[in-house]
DNA sequence: ACATCATATCGAACCGGTTCGGTAAATGAT
DNA sequence: ATCATTTACCGAACCGGTTCGATATGATGT
């Protein structure tokens, strides 16, 4: 391994120099700079990120957290930050939390051990205590989809509450007003948003709201399954489910293709959020969707201009709401 | 922050034998190694990995490198990978080359400089060439899914023509003939297994191929698309088509859904991998799936045990192969 | 009591860069 | 011609650990 020392000797200057001529060459003599990028070629000389990363106190490295790295959104936003980052000259290290708040916690200490420049996170850890713990974080941090109140950090996200009012103003129209709604963890900040958003829809609408058939389905495939199960399976069930993201959505309608039920004849379904294979899923499912490139592509940009310059680093954090968009597909079915 | 240094002054010793304290504490006295976990906990120090890195000249990072973690195949592998190396102290780092080779390349190059312990890697490059390089990588790798010839390198994967061998006689004992056959990127050790399974099942079984039926649908959604679109927009096209992985199988359901076509009652299809959601799709599709939680744990513990040890590091190259499964779903009918 | 050996600890070199303060020469102002 | 300023480059300290060879101390064998 060639290393700075070398070239020095090759080109006839100190280190110190070859070191000025890597990060700025305006600031050394042509002709000195000439002969050290002749020595840089010849040598085949490759800097050390490593010893750069501890001299400077700082890598080039950009850290992406979330909960699921499977799901579609997150898979859509990951590979947005990832081309913009790319092109900046860092590189993506991508940490899956499972959606575990400890583990999580763990993986971002870790990011920072490795004095990583910036982390895109989606939070799921909640409450005053997690808010100190991001806010206090001497790493800039740019939050997408979850927003943790008090952490004082950018966000970049969507108009969540509009996501549910959206579907549930539909099934309304559709003239639903048994609505079962499987809701994501609560204190999670889209769970809750989206959780309001219907609530606010049916009362806006003067539609009282059967609370048993507001169930939390944790966002998960597993947890949407079963309570999926327990609205169908009741004598009064709804007429219409709507699954606060994509896992509980598809988790009601594989619930009611066991039990036999025919969607929407049946039951109807909306859903916030795509998955990737949904043009081939029968029905066709009625949902609202993130516009996850754009949302990857405002974050990274956010953090990458954290990461550049100290003046943007302490700029004020700011919020970044997308609107969403209506998919009306034929899971959604006139009452 | 506080360093090793500060740890020492507190503990009354020198810096190495902190280091020693941490690193082999049985070779340190039992009250100094007291004394000096008692720094550490007063002091809160913490290691500093990259510190520790330019000093070993190798970090606990392991690099995943593959082509598509979108993929559930891939992503399952991840998850596994993760866990294990997570279990052992080590972190991983996940890179995406979405299948172009130079990228991959190039990705490989940056992980190494970092000075990475391992890497998982799901090759896209192949030929001569790529396989030097990868031979001279100075780098532990265990290459999963993917076998490059001549790079040396401990391999973990599937069966590959057994699973379109499962799904060519499957097809035939239908009765179907005419076999169209969606094929991954020539030149890729998967692509070119399953078409030979497929084509050697054929010719065993006195079947005569229609070469304008094996078409290279590339493994993508939008090639697999594209070439679905030419097999069956044929006035003589085939009765059953095969997709050699997910993506290319699921392109084909949804061409045959856009042209009206009924699967499998107008076309049968069967295809290699599974997806996220596949029992919300109708029909059920037949499939071969790999098992990708046993290849990611095989991978990683080939992979941890090339770190750990040196012996084991000069260990000649071995190859694990796995038995794929067969599903039979709703999509293959007898002709 | 003396040579032998294991044990506990330390000092110093090293990993490969960055950065600050300083010097000498060149440029510009007056 | 004189002084101030800029330019080009260097030396040395530093980032925070690891590791090897050396040393001092105490235990063991005879």
């Amino acid at each position: 391994m060639t290393t700075i020392r070398d070239v020095a000797r090759l080109a006839g200057v100190s280190i110190s120099t070859v070191s000025l001529a890597l990060n700025s060459p305006k600031r050394v003599g042509v002709e000195t700079l000439d002969r050290i990028q002749q020595a840089i070629k010849s040598t085949g000389y490759r800097i050390d990120p490593v010893a750069q990363t501890l001299a400077r106190g700082r890598s080039s490295l950009i850290g992406f957290v979330s909960a699921n790295l499977g799901n579609m959104f997150f898979g859509d936003i990951r590979r947005e930050i990832e081309h913009q980052a790319l092109g900046h000259g860092y590189f993506v290290l991508i940490a899956d939390s499972s959606g575990r708040a400890d583990l999580e916690r763990a993986l971002l200490e870790r990011l920072e051990a490795q004095k990583i420049a910036g982390i895109a996170l989606a939070a799921n850890g909640h409450g005053e205590e997690y808010a100190t713990f991001l806010r206090d974080f001497k790493t800039p941090i740019v939050m997408f989809d979850q927003k943790v109140e008090g952490a004082e950090r950018d966000f970049v996200g969507s108009d969540n509450p509009l996501t549910t009012t959206i579907l549930t103003e539909h099934l309304l129209q559709l003239g639903h007003r048994r609505i079962g709604f499987i809701s994501g963890p609560s204190g999670l900040h889209t769970a809750d948003e989206r959780l309001k958003g219907f609530m606010n829809t049916m009362a806006g609408a003067g539609v009282d709201i059967d609370p048993s058939l507001v169930v939390e389905g944790g966002y998960t495939r597993t947890g949407g399954h079963a309570q999926a199960m327990r609205l169908l399976t009741r004598r009064d069930r709804p007429t219409a489910i709507i699954g606060a993201n994509n896992m509980t959505g598809l988790a009601a309608l594989q619930v009611m293709q066991e039990m036999g039920f025919r969607c929407p004849d049946d039951v109807s379904l909306a859903m916030v959020d795509d998955v990737p294979w949904s043009n081939v899923i029968t029905p066709r499912i009625t949902m609202v969707v993130q516009d996850a490139q754009k949302l990857g592509e405002l974050a990274a940009q956010r953090l990458l201009a954290r990461i550049a310059s100290p003046e943007a680093a302490a700029a004020p954090p700011e919020d970044f709401i997308l609107t969403p968009r209506f998919v009306r597909g034929e899971s959604t079915k006139r009452l």
